[in-house]
DNA sequence: AAACATATTTTTGTACACAATATGAAAATA
DNA sequence: TATTTTCATATTGTGTACAAAAATATGTTT
């Protein structure tokens, strides 16, 4: 059971002593790494389960009181983020969370295509029955968390599945890289996705797992390709997003309406 | 033409005034994160083209002194090359270049079959004139540096011919990936291959150029997948590396022998 | 001489302070 | 009134100091 994140309002706010970092916080002096790894996480599960929105700015400060820590470690965390393309961070200007482009996601579901195909005979070969139960787990609650319309859950059960999916294939580089490619998936299903789309349709997972127990190989793959099409299509489909250029546009046209008030 | 990495000795030494940060040096203030940026690159070099035996301790204060910063920017160096898996850092033990077990070299290379191969589909249905000129050229400087038997240069443009054919599909995120993949790859080659092997026998790159410039998929796809496989059993062949228990055996060997010469 | 315990030194982890830069608001100018 | 300039404020970048931990050296005991 992982923890849950606090419930920040849609801004960072100042002000509020300390937050809950789960079941870690317990020890007291928390020596080490395991302070950073646990706001690492927090963060992570913030941006990944879309509690902070995209574009939202993550000031060092800020974040440093409510962890009740030094900018020094915050500036680590962020960066890592950065690495992962979680977070954004511009010379002089700060982190934001990431907002991947339409390009930048059709790109990642593309990588992921490659990657989840290609490694399912490796998948189909070393699969056990232990391992198929723990995929069968994972969609259980995934179904649980549908049911409740809890749509974040949902998402980050649906993005577990598939990286427990490769793990099977016992290749740690495969799986490091696969985590990556699906945390920023959850970003842009959380950016683009229509609310409950992208899990509530596309929760056939169950399937593949009968194909994979049953050795199918083409059959695992070719449903692979077609199931990350689909949640593709379910999510990036709306086209563009108004950033830069088209804000001008936006502002022309609010400007127009204005004038013609008067 | 890249920058040439300072030639350091075997380990890191003293008392040397500032490294020569190459092309980017000229400017005075070098403020924001172009010097971390060339420092960053120096270390990485260093590392990718073996100057940095794998193993090797890299204390904060030696590099810092060797660049003339603080300790501030060397960690945050440390921490994106350790994100990178070019150096290990472990808890107030300081960083490492990266020591890749045989399994890992494994994992990495079935990794680059999987994304290498994949992209191929894209690569040959996106490739221009000008990119395949790109790749030849790249050859052409591989060539060179084989035949004045510069292998760590060999090393390097062998990856970046990999790297530069995977660009052609028009995927960062891809692009990056492969990246991670190729300078671990050459870490890898570096610590487990045979002098002058993995780049020598293997500058075949010529022949895929011609593949995709024919529209060839499968003929692209399957010489990739076999030009992999070659390089990696040229290397990785030697099997496991004496670490943590050989290095007892080797000590009491020698405590053995010496015993004996009394 | 070997093994253990202890002290010293070295190195890393974290916080803090100051400098550099960007942001936003007020004032000056056209 | 619109635009530019200047200045105040807030935020990030970087260096340094101190605390904590590990590595190493020293000394003691068996």
């Amino acid at each position: 059971m992982r923890s849950t994140p606090t419930d920040w309002g849609e801004e960072m706010t100042r002000k509020r002593s300390s937050i809950d970092l789960g079941p870690m916080q317990a020890e007291e002096g928390m020596s080490g790494s395991g302070r950073d790894e646990a706001i690492y996480r927090n963060l992570y599960l913030a941006i990944v389960e879309n509690h902070l929105e995209p574009g939202t700015k993550l000031p060092e400060d800020t974040l440093a009181e409510a962890f009740a820590v030094s900018r020094t470690s915050i500036r680590k965390v962020l960066q890592r983020l950065a690495y992962e393309r979680l977070v954004d961070i511009r010379l002089n200007r700060g982190a934001t969370v990431a907002q991947p482009t339409v390009k930048e996601a059709r790109d990642i579901f593309a990588a992921r295509r490659i990657v989840e195909c290609g490694v399912i005979p490796q998948v189909v070969a070393k699969a056990t029955p232990a391992r198929l139960d723990a995929l069968r787990d994972i969609v259980r609650r995934e179904h649980e968390a549908e049911a409740r319309r809890d749509r974040r859950e949902a998402i980050f059960l649906s993005g577990e599945f598939h990286v427990e999916l490769a793990r099977i294939a016992d290749n740690e580089t495969i799986a490091e890289l696969l985590t990556g490619l699906v945390s920023r998936s959850s970003l842009v299903i959380a950016t683009y996705g229509a609310p409950m789309a992208g899990s509530c349709r596309h929760s056939e997972h169950h399937d593949v797992i009968d194909l994979i127990a049953s050795g199918d190989v083409e059959g695992a793959r070719a449903w692979m390709e077609r199931h990350l099409k689909d949640v593709e299509r379910s999510v990036v489909l709306v086209e563009e997003t108004p950033s830069a250029p088209d804000l001008r546009k936006i502002l022309d046209e609010v400007a127009r309406r204005h004038r013609s008030d008067r």
